[in-house]
DNA sequence: AACTAATCTTGATCTACATCAAGTTCTTTC
DNA sequence: GAAAGAACTTGATGTAGATCAAGATTAGTT
């Protein structure tokens, strides 16, 4: 049930056996069924997730009720509202399951006392924070400077696992791009492949 | 010289005099010229700056010779290009001087050393990343669902500041928008106002 | 102070993508 | 496994904002 957590903090910082047994009990393991919310917008929520396994995306609506998908979560990946977990603010994002999925949570209480406990796990947010900026940034720059195509191609190499496991109308709305201009776009480069 | 920094830091964790003490002598001051590069694409960058005074922005040039702007970074904020500081790549971003600025710049050694001898800065700069995702989720929302003038509206409120000190081209390709569409929705906003 | 160059404004035109609408295919679910 | 409902595709039309162009301000330099 730990796999991909353990996997996931020994890639970043190098702890004991010991440390990590410890580590894994701050978690509570939760399964969430597709199409199920794990927040909803305007809730408060105390946990943060990590996905050991499945896929599921967060998500704000705005004004008109569109949609924009604002991360996806894999396996490996963590995901909540921030805002909302560290300040105890009203929720502004959605969470959904988008398949069957493992979660393993962690309350704002577990976390600061992990913490506490195991300063290297400072370091380890640390860095996957990093990693999270550096990936908005680049986000953001495509966002602004790309064509429709543009994004797409790029997303096709840079999440292809996404891009197969994610409905169209998500990955349309994560590329700021309508369901329609994706599937006109998608054929287009699938005619540019093979012609 | 170091005033800026040390409202930063306490505002996040609680130092004693003799460590804030210590932890300024990792920095190194530097002066910057308004226009000066601090940072030219394609350098790699050793260095993350701490913006005691002044302003910089951080921006991309695309294919088409676009720029586009992450980030301006006034009193009080940090810049520099993370993937390049951080693993030696390439910055993919420039980094320039709006206004006369004064820096203190941390090598990634001095940054490493100081996280060593100070675990406290551990914790100081996870904060600080999680600040920065918080906004840059926001931002990247805000780009996929506002329109030009709720854009700058939004700016408004939220950078006004800089609004007044940048000029309005960075503003405009920080927004996603042209420097022609900013000046027509300053125009609209301004008769908005008053009428 | 006058010259130069950058920045900002305003208008006319163009275009990538959104929107609307109607059909098609794939998924649930009972 | 048939019916209902999502999700996707395709075409026709609309529009916010880009681009192009030319003048008006503003700022920097000698």
């Amino acid at each position: 049930m730990h796999e991909q957590l353990i996997a996931n903090i020994r890639k970043r910082v190098s702890v004991s056996p010991e440390e990590l047994e410890s580590i894994k009990h701050f978690f509570i393991p939760k399964k969430i069924r597709k199409r199920q919310y794990f927040l909803n917008a305007g809730d408060v929520t105390r946990h943060t997730a990590f996905v050991e396994k499945g896929l599921l995306r967060s998500f704000s609506i705005d004004d008109s009720a569109h949609e924009h998908v604002v991360q996806f979560a894999p396996e490996g990946w963590w995901i909540t509202d921030m805002c909302s977990f560290l300040s105890g603010d009203e929720a502004v994002y959605n969470i959904e399951a988008l398949e069957d999925s493992e979660l393993l949570l962690l309350t704002k209480q577990a976390m600061d006392e992990m913490l506490e406990q195991h300063p290297k796990m400072e370091r380890f947010f640390r860095l996957l924070m990093q990693n999270s900026i550096i990936a908005l940034q680049r986000r953001i720059v495509g966002t602004l400077s790309l064509s429709a195509e543009e994004k797409y191609k790029r997303m096709m190499h840079l999440y292809p696992d996404i891009l197969q496991r994610a409905p169209q109308q998500h990955i349309a709305s994560f590329l700021g791009i309508t369901p329609e201009t994706l599937s006109r776009v998608r054929k287009q480069v699938s005619i540019g492949k093979q012609g």
